[in-house]
This record gives C-alpha cells, sequence and structure tokens, in this order.
DNA sequence: ACCTGAACACCGTTCAAGT
DNA sequence: ACCTGAACACCGTTCAAGT
C-alpha cells in the first residue's frame, strides 16, 4: 500500500454527519421510513450499523436531521415568496403551498414531524416567518396566535387525511358489488361517493384531488381569520 | 381437580378477543402505546405472548379492535346529540367536541388511527352520521365532501398540534435567559410569547389552552362553510 | 479518529409440541 | 381448543477490541 493507486476497497469520503443524513433522506424518499433502519442505513453506505455511531447521536437524531434538511428546503423554497406588495393571505397562501410542494417530495416527513418531541431550529425559523407576515398583516399577536393554531399543521402543508391509504399501499378499488353493499349500510356516503365519483374519470375511493381539497380547507381558514382581522 | 375449589393458577375466564383489546386500551391509557406490544400485553394478562394468537391476528388487529373500542365510545357519546330543532352547526359543533372528549380519554388513539390503511365499519359509522348532518343542513354532496376534507381529523375530535410535547413528556419550561436568548433569533415569536404568557399564569411553551384553540379553530371552518352554504 | 464483532435487550411472528 | 418453548428475522444500542 506505498502506491497512489486506489485499494480495493473504495472509501474515500470517510463519512460525516451530512452525507449519513443525505443518505437517510434518499432511502426515505425511495422506499419509505421503513427502509431508514440504523442496519439498513448502513448498509446503503457501505458500513456497519455500529459506524454511523460515530457521526450520528443515534437513531432520534438521525430523523431530527433529516427534518433539517427538509425544513432547509422549504425555508429555501418560500422566502423567495415574501415579496411586497402583495397581502397577507396572498402571501400566507403562497408560503404554504410552497411548503406543501417540498412535503410532497418527501412524503414521509409529516409522520416525523408527529413524533417530534422538540422543536428544531429550521421549524421555529418557518414559524417565525409566518408569524411575520400575520403580524405585517395587520394582526394582533393575540389573533396571530389562534391563527397559527387553526392551522395547525396546514400551515406546513400537510393534513391529516383519515381516509388516505398507506404511501405504498394501492387503493382501495370498488366494484359494482360493493358500492350496492355499502349503499345498504351508509346510504349518505354511499350518495356522496357516487355524486363525487362522477366527476371523476374513476370509481375509487381514492378519488378526490388531495391539491383542490387542501386548498378548499386552506381558503376557509385564511378566509375565516380575514373577517376576524376586519371585525374583530 | 375433581372439586369445586379454585386451583392454585386461577384462569376461570379463559381470554378472548374482546378481554385481549380491553387489556390492550387499558395498558395504552395508561402507559402508553409503547406499553402495547404483544409480549407486554400478554404478561399483564398472565399468558406468554404466543397465546394471544389464539384470539387476534396479530399486532395490526390489536390495533384495530382497540380503535373499535374507542370508536364505540365515541359513537355511544355522540349519537345523543342529535336532537332535533338544532341547526346542522350546532349539532356538528356539539357532536365534534364530544367526540374530543373521549380521545382525550385515550391520547394514544390519533396516532393509532393515523396509521390504519383501512377504514374500520365504526369509524366509517361515525363519518356516516357527519355526512347525515351536513344534508340534513341543505349541502349539496359536493359542499359536504368539501367540508369533509376541511374537517379532517377534527371531525374525529383533535388536531394536529405542532409544538405539543410527547405525552408523558414535560413541557419545557423556560427562564428569563432563554427567552431572551429567544428573543434575539425570533423576535417575534418571543414578542407573541410574551403577549400571550401574561395573560396565563405561568411561562412554560404549554402556554396554549388547547380546548379554546380547538374551538376557536373548528369554528374558524364552521362559520366558513355556513357562508359558502349560503352563498355559494 | 474511525470502524468492527459480539453481545444485550427488545420487537412481531411461525411452528411444532404439549395438555 | 387453547397454551407454550424454542426459534427466526428483525430492531436500537453498548462496549471492548481492532487499525
Amino acid at each position: 500500500m506505498t502506491t497512489d493507486t486506489k485499494p480495493q476497497t473504495e472509501q474515500r469520503t470517510p463519512l460525516n454527519r451530512e452525507r449519513v443524513l443525505e443518505a437517510a433522506v434518499a432511502q426515505a424518499d425511495q422506499g419509505g421510513l421503513a427502509e431508514v433502519s440504523m442496519r439498513k442505513l448502513a448498509q446503503s453506505l457501505g458500513v456497519e450499523a455500529m459506524s454511523l455511531y460515530n457521526h450520528v447521536d443515534g437513531k432520534e437524531d438521525v430523523l431530527d436531521g433529516m427534518l433539517e434538511i427538509v425544513m432547509g428546503e422549504i425555508n429555501e423554497a418560500v422566502d423567495a415568496m415574501a415579496s411586497g406588495g402583495l397581502s397577507w393571505k396572498t402571501i400566507m397562501r403562497n408560503r404554504i403551498l410552497g411548503a406543501r410542494e417540498v412535503l410532497l417530495r418527501h412524503k414521509w416527513a409529516p409522520r416525523v414531524i408527529e413524533t417530534r418531541t422538540q422543536v428544531s431550529q429550521s421549524m421555529m425559523g418557518y414559524f417565525e416567518a409566518i408569524l411575520e407576515t400575520f403580524v405585517a398583516g395587520g394582526f394582533s399577536y393575540d389573533l396571530a396566535h389562534h391563527a397559527m393554531h387553526a392551522l395547525g399543521s396546514r400551515a406546513l402543508g400537510f393534513s391529516q387525511e383519515l381516509f388516505e391509504p398507506e404511501d405504498g399501499e394501492e387503493e382501495t378499488e370498488m366494484d359494482a358489488a360493493t358500492i350496492q353493499q355499502m349503499a345498504a349500510i351508509y346510504p349518505q356516503m354511499a350518495a356522496m361517493l357516487d355524486n363525487v365519483a362522477h366527476e371523476g374519470p374513476d370509481t375509487t375511493i381514492g378519488w378526490c384531488d388531495d391539491q383542490t381539497e387542501f386548498e378548499f380547507g386552506l381558503d376557509l381558514i385564511l378566509d375565516g381569520l380575514d373577517r376576524r382581522l376586519a371585525s374583530p
């Protein structure tokens, strides 16, 4: 090993925190959160699981770090949107829909956010910017506070969908027999499904346009806030 | 063993699905979801983990069953509230706040709901009743559909709180130094915290009245729906 | 300074064996 | 019919040992 040629095991970049976290994000983006175990993550980096502990404090630290990357992307995408001349409502809408676009690239992120026990720096930064927008729009701190609670996870671009199949899962197709059976027990549900389904191309439980529904709910809240701002 | 006296190992009730699920709910209510592993659950029933598989299909089936119990409680508490003469908005509000009360007794339930891949019978029943209320209130199926998406998890009585510490965790107390340090980086956040904190008794991150905030957000949405109903 | 192997204390689950 | 012990394939993590 006195030559300059590569040894048979190529490990020129000697692994560091950043590379570990980027690998974790890539892994989760591709195969879901289940693919991010210390062992599988190490394997994807060509190393043993125990080596990761030299660069990272443990599994929780990996998840924290993954979110830092995502929040970084969000803040980057969203800070450009606070251009002057627009109403607080437009700025807020753009910001939140911008955050949503980033989260759609990292579908695992909401589930990780929900399990954090500490608010991270970058998340605080995001909410500071949100709050700035409210205050600049004339909100009292009290109303701004209510507003942030009312938005909840919608501020970050996601909402709890209760009928959504898991990421990898396929949507449950419904044949005519199933629908008829359902109609007997849940007549209103069946009628609504029938009504909405006929507007779309196919008859599935996943018949909803997530983007449309997200914007409907968001606008409902923003309009509501606008009204309380006008007449407190 | 020909006598009628108890044998030394008392196992007169010979274990069944219902008892397993009830034990699981009790376990989770008391010690959190982490206490519901097949092994620990079995131990609390005085039995080996493998015995559970005689009454239950596996861990996922246990979680499904636990939710069935919770949804049963919700439906029971809530069905009494559809009394005639009240506006759809009042009925809906009472229903949802009723569901919320049940979920406050089972803090683990939202996290389980989020991980379900199939919509259960009792959950469908709940949403059927919600939908009935909308329809009886004059909603088109289209608007009712939007409304249910807009409510999201709020329909069941919970909303994604992003700054909430984990159930067992203690709230992060903030001393004057921390607040001052925070004020430098997040001035708006600090100002809002300061403003809201002075209304309450103590200076903590958990300074928010969850019930008040939940109702604020809920009313924002219900009022918004009312307006779209009046002028479509 | 970084990586590793063996080990520990947990998971959920299967399967053959007991009564 | 119900329960069990041993085993399998996974977790996250610690610790002493290697280079």
